[in-house]
DNA sequence: GTCAAATATGACATTTGTGACACGATATCT
DNA sequence: AGATATCGTGTCACAAATGTCATATTTGAC
């Protein structure tokens, strides 16, 4: 669990330590004191709400980073394999799940930004699975690219569900990266 | 009994080892020491206390689990409301999953402290679940009833596996509820 | 047993909390 | 308008707490 002083967030928000004390006094930034004498501590989560919610604007250095990590849920290894070369290639993290379990918890150990989902799974509905993380608010701006070799009418129905975009199987790397891309660029 | 370092400590805190050492000298934080130098312990109920007391914040990872919730996985959902119904009757919080996905995301979001694991699910092997669940720390202290009507040498397999509990079907209510209250009772 | 990692300790450097006071901005009153 | 109070912030000095570093010793893993 990350901390921050009195002084760090001085520097941070470039005022006075006497002035960061005198906030954390008046309640205005939640903090906790250590046994001592009791020095301040303030949780990295308390100061970034505290920096929100009086329009102050946010360091870079704890803007959390935009990972790129993108998850690949298909079970044929294979095909899961060549979609990740193509991606890797393209600067991407990648990362499998070849079951719903996997897909289910990387999901939310990893918070991948992107995920590739496989319509027809044994044992998995994907449009559960769409429903789902639509929602959850807690990952709901995930993106989504459903893959999958079934007709277009099931594709149109998982773009309804929430799919950000769908690639119908058999698809060139290029239209991959092209879709996989244009998702990223916000 | 729980015991952590003044390294251990440090690191919860934030703060630096030294300091840790002090808090225990001068006795705002009660520990003890080993024969050989003096190497400090501290039971985690005291250091807990001592959080209390100076009011800082408490590591999720030392909230002790007062919820009772446990997670169903099963495909078959009427053999899940059965499960759900006896586990509700005593007195359980309850939760199905009927699918790999459901399982995995449910299972770190909800973070119950026992889960009823059928090893053959269409699209999952339960086996992977378990590897999955001991080789992570943040759940590994899940409890895993397996329950199956594979033979007995597919449940061996399982408790070596790391499930906690086997149960074989079919079974009686009576066991079933036996065997959650025994895996839940410390 | 052997060896890497963690820990205690002292001396010293740095940071922090506190009170008192000054300064500027804003509001209030006459 | 002008005078005056009020509030938030900055500055300073000092004492106390915390951090850093090097080193010897202990733990714990293999």
């Amino acid at each position: 669990m990350k901390t921050f002083t009195t002084g760090e967030i001085a520097k941070l928000c470039d005022v006075n330590l006497r002035t960061v004390i005198r906030w954390i006094d008046r309640g205005a930034l939640v903090g906790f004191k250590l046994p001592g004498r009791g020095n301040n501590r303030v949780r990295e989560e308390d100061f970034i709400a505290f920096l929100h919610e009086h329009g102050m604007p946010v360091p870079p250095e704890l803007q959390q980073e935009i990972s790129k990590l993108v998850l690949i849920v298909d079970d044929e290894l294979p095909i899961a394999k060549s979609i990740q070369r193509v991606l890797k290639r393209a600067g991407y993290e990648t990362l499998i799940a070849t079951d719903g379990f996997q897909a289910g918890s990387q999901l939310l150990i990893e918070k991948p930004v992107l995920m590739t989902l496989d319509l027809s799974m044994p044992g998995l509905d994907g449009f559960e699975v769409l429903k789902y993380v639509r929602s959850h608010d807690d990952i709901s701006n995930l993106r989504i690219l459903v893959i999958s070799a079934l007709d277009e009418e099931q594709l149109d129905k998982a773009l309804a569900n929430g799919a950000d975009a769908v690639l119908q199987k058999p698809f060139k790397n290029e239209q991959l990266l092209n879709t996989v891309q244009k998702l990223l660029q916000n």
